[in-house]
DNA sequence: GAACTCATGTAAGGGGTTACATGATTTA
DNA sequence: TAAATCATGTAACCCCTTACATGAGTTC
């Protein structure tokens, strides 16, 4: 239940539409909190409600265009929801239930999983080196992009992590039988 | 939709009762596709309906215990999966939320989750290293062996992560801002 | 026989995904 | 004016979570 907090998180950094907020959640907060766009209007929807947003008819756009902005309400609960605690979210990943069932069945297939997903995790890793040499190299940083970066470390490490996982299993099946 | 599969993977493993599977969920396969009683009765059904596994009465038991079994087209099927691909799942993580939140809002008590996130990766990795010294350690393993031992490496190392990302945030958000 | 555990379910509700709908504006 | 894009939604479905229900054996 943390997308409306997410949504707020990005609103704050800067005021936009429902479009604009799902397009900058592909590239963003998105990373670690996906939502479409159905999901998005559905929440600022409720937003609206709850007295946290606020929206305008944007000027000078197309169409029915609305800009949402953070209400002092919004800016409070979202305060709020950041001091709170909550378990790790827990871990569901069909690639392990995969490697399990190639341990009881025998050679079963897993390895054409196993290279897809160290292609994606390749390809997510090297975006996010991007982003890193974009956004956080060669200078000091501020506080909160010093905090910014953490998270987008935590996305390295974790995507690094996964593609060894990946080359480690791939070495294994292709690995004999000890004597 | 990777439950079905964890089912007929465990009862591969050992054949058993509904109760028992999702007991033995919790110590093993559900570390990485969990799943509550309610749902493996239910999957259970369909897997039965399906025919990828049958049941019988179980002898010498109280009440209404089933003991299921996986029938060859099951097995069939868990093949016919594990040689398929999926995308890695999507990362969600609150904390993550959190973490940007709290740059865009300034100090708002994140801390305390990254506390609490801490505890829980560091008992998680404790238990994930005693199965690690019960079940792998000090003997030569076989392929099955060594495949499950891959999965538990892989929780060890996630959970590692995430306490060392919890860390740093920690270190970072104690330290004076850069002159 | 009352309380507890074992064992198997049913029901309600929420978040997320996928597919579809609709109107307005720009572009060819 | 036809097609493409922008922009905002609705609806159906599925999985998962939480709370509750039920019967059968065991223990005090």
């Amino acid at each position: 239940m943390s997308l409306p907090h997410a949504l707020l998180t990005s609103l704050l950094e800067r005021p936009c539409s429902g479009l604009d907020l799902a397009r900058r959640f592909d590239r963003s907060i998105g990373f670690f909190w996906p939502a479409s766009h159905q999901q998005i209007y559905k929440e600022l929807g409720r937003l609206e409600q709850a007295g946290w947003v606020a929206s305008t008819a944007a000027e000078g756009a197309r169409g029915r265009k609305k800009i949402y902005q953070v209400l002092p309400a919004g800016r409070d609960e979202l305060r709020r929801w950041t001091g709170t605690a909550e378990d790790p979210p827990p871990l569901r990943d069909a690639l392990l239930v995969r490697l399990r069932a190639e341990a009881v069945l025998g050679p079963a297939g897993v390895a054409g999983d196993l290279r897809h997903r160290l292609e994606r995790h390749r390809r997510q890793l090297a975006l996010y080196r991007e982003i890193e040499q974009r956004d956080f190299s060669g200078r000091e940083l501020s506080r909160a992009e010093r905090l910014q970066y953490l998270v987008l470390q935590s996305g390295l490490a974790t995507e690094a992590q996964q593609a060894a996982l990946c080359e480690q299993a791939l070495e294994l099946l292709s690995a004999p039988e000890p004597d």
